[in-house]
DNA sequence: AGCACTGTTTACAT
DNA sequence: TATGTAAACAGTGC
């Protein structure tokens, strides 16, 4: 489900109420959600106190007093912080009991979401993290000269190349369509055909699109929520992803598939 | 009923 | 190495 802006915004709604709680017991109903050996995973994170809670493309990371959870939403994958059995359904996989009688649930209706225990030396130095890009929100004096070189001799469309995490992370499907109108770029160009300039417009219109949805707590097309219930904003503000007509010059938007992905954009206005 | 679609990532074949 | 496809899974809509 979640780009960036949604994780960011669960990311700051889990925050007001997990920081200093204790993780007394974790059911996992579902193993698949798990990366580790179960046990591992168990051993790990029972007892632990969660001290801060990050973020890092759309990875969610919980800070404990040792080590770190990790943890990605994939499509579907929700936090709910409520009191302990007041909510209960099939698709609650991981449980975890904390200590004031609340409890964390993660619901997952398709379960492609995963969660994995990271020792202190290990977050940043090992997959996934370390294969992760730019973040357009957390890095401020980004490399553009470096980045820009793996774009070199690329031959899929710069689409696919911008929701390939390895060089910008944090966009989806629905912020790449975005980012790419505003910075007036055909999705289907061949990605070493882009310009410097070209990459810089994109890496500026990635931060300004990102803050803005972040500021709007995100996009809710079908199904995405930051909490029970709560939905974004970000969708009334959207120029051309779900729409049909282009709102600079008025035109019929063209509707492609590019790598699989649903790609809305202007013939017109794109080059 | 059956098929196409969905905000993600990755394993595998070519 | 680079790229495209299928798979992980469940629900919704036509």
């Amino acid at each position: 489900m979640p780009e960036l802006p949604e994780v960011e915004t669960v990311r700051r709604v889990l925050k007001e109420d997990l920081i200093n709680r204790k993780i007394d017991n974790i059911i996992i109903r579902y193993d698949g959600i798990i990366e580790d050996d179960i046990n591992y995973f168990l051993n790990n994170i029972k007892g632990k106190t969660i001290l801060d809670i990050l973020r890092r493309g759309k990875y969610l990371i919980f800070k404990l007093n040792e080590g770190y959870l990790l943890s990605h939403l994939r499509m579907e994958g929700k936090y709910f912080y409520l009191k302990r059995n007041e909510l209960d359904n099939k698709h609650i996989h991981v449980i975890f009991n904390l200590d004031n009688g609340f409890d964390l649930l993660y619901q997952d209706v398709r379960k492609f979401g995963k969660m994995s225990y990271k020792k202190d030396d290990e977050l940043y130095n090992t997959h996934p993290l370390k294969d992760l890009g730019y973040d357009p929100i957390l890095d401020l004096n980004p490399d553009y000269k470096e980045l820009y070189k793996k774009l070199n001799k690329k031959l899929i469309p710069i689409k696919s190349t911008l929701l390939d995490q390895t060089i910008i992370t944090g966009l989806g499907n629905i912020y790449v369509d975005e980012v790419l109108f505003e910075s007036k770029i055909n999705p289907e160009r061949k990605t070493k055909d882009i310009s410097f300039d070209e990459f810089i417009s994109i890496c500026n219109s990635s931060k300004h699109i990102l803050e803005e949805a972040i500021k709007n707590k995100g996009t809710t097309i079908r199904s995405y929520t930051s909490s029970l219930g709560v939905i974004g904003n970000y969708q009334n503000f959207l120029n051309v992803h779900t729409k049909n007509i282009c709102p600079r010059c008025k035109i019929a938007l063209n509707r492609v598939k590019i790598n699989g992905r649903m790609t809305y954009y202007c013939n017109n206005c794109q080059r």
